[in-house]
DNA sequence: TTAATACAAAACAAACTGTTCGGTTTTATT
DNA sequence: AATAAAACCGAACAGTTTGTTTTGTATTAA
């Protein structure tokens, strides 16, 4: 990729993660956005066709970045569902929120954290299905498999979130217990 | 209150709510909101100082319809915390919400679900919080009071917009079992 | 070096926002 | 029934935002 295209990339990125930490993604327009980037309107639109694609690619870089380090496999978080233990995916997961990325926080701060973690949630949901429920690992239930999923997922993100929201003040591992305890009759 | 005044607070409501189930909140203008109301531009700021006012009080609005019609209680949901089975409370109000109130589903069909349930979602803490914490009806566990609240509370939000999506195939005595299985170990 | 590509700056029409003004209809009061 | 208050409408407004186009410059890869 041509350099000059990722560093207004990353211009833009950055610029629209320091806009989110300080207003609602609703209240930013393309506007102060280029403005704070320092780039041309046209540049911005050669790149994102609209505000909420620049969203979306925004988390899809973000959880992509968290998945690689988080796992330690870059480039290739389809191999994710290979031979990890699940509570050590949480943890791990915990564990690099923790580390303060900029953007990352951003997202997840105060009142736009929802958008990212709908997003988040997703890609969990997926890989819940192929860590657990395809390898026979939930317990056995009257609940769909579909609601159980997306129970856990929900359990999971929500957990994320009131950490967060009250300032990360406990540890992961910490987190890590209160989810599983929450959880851990179902599935583990 | 002025017979015009709710009339057209009706008729820009259930504009509203009209184009909530056909597009997402963040691409509804004011000027479509007028339009499909047929009510002057300045009639409508004078009745909410934007649009994110609208969509709190319609919140507030169907809020409190639930509550009261599923309670049998009009006109005063301070005093839901009295007498009422907890399992009970659920079950109400998944009934209530099967009646197909046309405004209630165009807030909580396709996209724009999170804004309403999150508005559903606080008021179900205060509603746990009194029905169960106070009474200390909370099963004992490691968790911290209001990690475990915000956990009923987001499961609970979770099973009714995971049938609501999946167009409400299951009763509401079904979704409540799913419901308490995941919790009931928890809090009963 | 050359040709492609990324960028900037400015101007554009169209739409939306929130307010103001003058005038009409409805409601409650007497 | 008469009147005053309150709610409404329509039109116009300045300001902003959006997405596109155009013209020209700088950077990159070949």
């Amino acid at each position: 990729m041509d350099r000059r295209q990722r560093k207004t990339r990353d211009a833009i990125f950055n610029a629209f993660s320091r806009l989110l930490s300080k207003k609602n993604y609703n209240q930013i327009s393309v506007q102060e956005i280029i403005d704070e980037a320092n780039v041309g309107r046209t540049t911005f639109y050669a790149h994102f066709e609209t505000k909420d694609f620049l969203l979306k690619s925004l988390c899809e870089e973000l959880f992509d970045h968290i998945i690689d380090t988080a796992m330690g496999m870059p480039h290739s978080h389809s191999r994710l569902t290979c031979g990890l233990e699940a509570d050590s995916v949480f943890l791990h997961l915990l564990r690099h929120l923790q580390e303060n990325d900029l953007n990352i926080l951003a997202l997840l701060s105060s009142e736009n954290n929802e958008i990212f973690l709908r997003y988040f949630k997703s890609n969990l949901k997926k890989l819940i299905v192929s860590q657990y429920a395809e390898k026979g690992r939930l317990k056995k239930s009257n609940l769909p498999e579909d609601y159980l999923v997306n129970h856990i997922s929900s359990s999971f993100v929500e957990a994320v979130s009131w950490w967060i929201t009250r300032k990360m003040k406990e540890t992961p591992e910490q987190i890590t217990e209160y989810f599983l305890a929450t959880v851990d009759m179902l599935a583990l």
